[in-house]
RNA sequence: GCGCCAGUAGCUCAGCUGGAUAGAGCAACGGCCUUCUAAGCCGUAGGUCAUAGGUUCGAGUCCUAUCUGGCGCGCCA
């Protein structure tokens, strides 16, 4: 990459001055073009150590510089002594090349060196549908996992839930109350109770299937059955529903396998060996101060059984002893209080401090006409993943999850996830990359034919051209940045720029004839439909890192009126 | 009371982990369709980056305090 090269070189110039230890040297992207395809700060950063003025260590730095090394065509210091270099324009026609050249390996990289990561995200527990936090989860967690698989990270996607908790019970004794209802078996339903629709269709399909069975049965075993028939219906629920909206998990962890396993049983043992357990009123807990928890936490209660806490610990030991050395949870940030604790757990065990990491995301508002949209028929209390995306679209839908930054507050405004205009920026995006399949149509060719060598790509002159392909080659870092980030926003917005660049360049040619892709001398068009091809693959490829559809064609529906 | 997250244009939000004159979309205003699909483009206007200090060559970005909003602080799950 040519930013690498340049940094090369200024290494290389530094140790001809003296120094031998300049650290990172800064070299980031101006966004004024006049600065320069890069700029860097080393010489006000030296300037203090060398005692001596950055601008003139900026122009003793430009003097050594060896450009063809570098690969640059120009440096130069300027204001209070950066230094900006441009590349050479041939810098730009090989990486145009590269683009068609990798098509859709493009933006990959080997940077995790296939190291595994787990990915743990949704694990929702099966007590109802899947809601639009959840969604964004869904949405966010798939992203941050494709992008670490562009990163070079093989990636293990998984779902963890609770298969025999209090939460569960709950469940089981609200469809208990509601089959006995259903057989006219007048019956209080509990106080806790799940109350959405969804409960008594569970209650009337296990009366056609079991019948009157269970009618006014309040043993264990009842309630059981009615457990593990919801536990099962709703688990098919919820696959379907992330199946529907494109999400796929390796594994599905049960919380209940940590007992019988003796998974639990064993991360007692290994934290009391630590000597970092006490007992106290009766019950057992773990100086998880010691780790920058703001209290101790109980892992046994008093009654003898665990809290929450202890099979979180057993979780993230296990995820560990599985191989995964690097773990990231997506949760939603009201769960933010267990994450000390779980890490104090965790590094009481010895593993390191800050595994595992954690993306936070905020809650999600669903807005239509300028009001809130509180409820779904269904569920009851809250709006549901698939009433969203079976009205927005898949695309839309998941594309608005993740065009804001995990830590703010999403407005998910429906009327512009319905609206097909350039307001939406989805459309926005897909239909610049339908619209180079257009000019492929119209110029009579495959985008499998468009070949880089078959072009004369000296031809691409103009400032705007030359400024496309610049924002092209910058797709690479996007991913990695974003993938590290754990931020899939950092790609919406810069696809969002792309399209709007390409649209602008595309529309040029709309007043002026000689700018088009077809219909030019084929020489220079053969060139314009290098670079449209590269867009494409640019917008295809980061459309795919986001688990969004890249059309070759789109049909706006006609309206009403 | 303590902790986490947020506060940037009228609205919704970016801001590359400290860089040069703070950006985009929408909304507003003015232009552009016998079109390589106008689902678009060009131009204009719009700012005390919540507030007050501090750190340094340089702060929207880092530190401290304050204000506002959201969330979380159990031997709940």
């Amino acid at each position: 990459m040519a930013a690498d090269k340049l940094r090369q070189e200024i290494v290389r110039v530094l140790q001809g001055m003296g120094v031998d230890d300049a650290g990172t040297i800064g070299l980031d992207r101006p966004r004024n073009p006049e600065h320069g395809d890069f700029a860097s700060n080393v010489a006000m950063t030296l300037s203090k150590r060398l005692g001596r003025p950055p601008r003139q260590i900026a122009e003793e730095i430009v003097q050594r510089i060896d450009r063809g090394a570098a690969g640059v065509s120009d440096a130069e210091v300027a204001g209070p002594g950066f230094i900006n270099f441009r590349l050479v324009q041939d810098y730009l026609h090989q990486g145009l090349a590269e683009i068609l050249g990798r098509d859709a390996g493009y933006g990959r990289s080997e940077a995790g060196q296939g190291q595994p990561v787990n990915i743990e995200f949704v694990s929702a527990n099966p007590t109802g549908p899947l809601h639009i936090g959840h969604g964004r989860q869904a949405a966010l967690g798939d992203a941050v996992a494709e992008l670490m698989a562009w990163s070079g990270w093989k990636v293990h996607r998984e779902f963890y839930y609770n298969d025999a908790g209090e939460q569960i019970m709950r469940l089981a004794r609200s469809v208990w109350a509601r089959y006995q209802q259903e057989l006219g078996n007048d019956v209080p339903f509990p106080e806790d109770g799940y109350h959405g629709d969804y409960v008594r269709e569970i209650a009337r399909e296990i009366v056609a299937e079991h019948g009157d069975r269970f009618r006014g049965d309040e043993g264990d075993e009842a309630v059981d059955a009615m457990r593990q028939f919801a536990v099962a219906r709703l688990r098919a629920e919820q696959n379907r529903d992330l199946d529907d909206f494109r999400v796929r998990f390796d594994e599905f962890f049960l919380e209940s396998s940590l007992y019988t396993s003796g998974q639990v049983e064993e991360t007692i043992r290994r934290l009391r060996e630590t000597g970092l357990t006490y007992e106290h009123e009766g019950a057992l807990w773990l100086r998880t101060t010691e780790f920058g928890d703001d209290k101790d936490r109980v892992m046994v209660k008093g009654t003898g059984h665990p809290t929450y806490f202890l099979p979180d610990v057993a979780y993230h030991l296990s995820k560990w002893e599985r191989g995964y050395h690097r773990a990231i949870n997506v949760q939603g940030a009201d769960h933010h209080g267990t994450v000390a604790r779980v890490r104090a757990g965790v590094q009481a065990l010895g593993l390191p401090a800050g595994y595992p990491e954690y993306v936070l995301h905020q809650m999600v508002l669903v807005m239509r006409g300028g009001q809130e949209v509180k409820f779904s028929k269904r569920a009851g209390g809250y709006v549901t993943l698939r009433d969203l995306f079976e009205e927005a679209g898949v695309d839309v839908t998941r594309y608005f999850f993740l065009m804001r930054r995990p830590e703010s507050q999403l407005t998910f405004d429906l009327d512009l996830a319905l609206e097909q205009s350039d307001r939406n920026p989805v459309y926005k995006v897909q239909y610049a990359h339908a619209r180079m399949s257009s000019i492929f149509r119209r110029a009579g060719v495959t985008a499998a034919e468009i070949r880089a060598g078959d072009a004369d790509l000296a031809l691409l002159a103009s400032p705007a051209e030359s400024e496309l392909v610049k924002l092209l080659l910058r797709f690479p870092e996007e991913v990695a940045s974003s993938a590290e980030g754990h931020a899939p926003h950092g790609i919406c917005a810069y696809l969002e720029e792309v399209a709007g660049a390409v649209n602008s360049w595309y529309h040029a040619g709309n007043l002026d004839p000689q700018l088009r892709v077809v219909g030019v001398p084929e020489e220079l068009s053969r060139a314009r439909l290098v670079l449209s091809r590269a867009v494409q693959i640019v917008l295809r490829n980061g459309l795919t890192t986001l688990g969004i559809s890249a059309p070759e064609r789109m049909d706006r529906e006609e309206s009403d009126t």
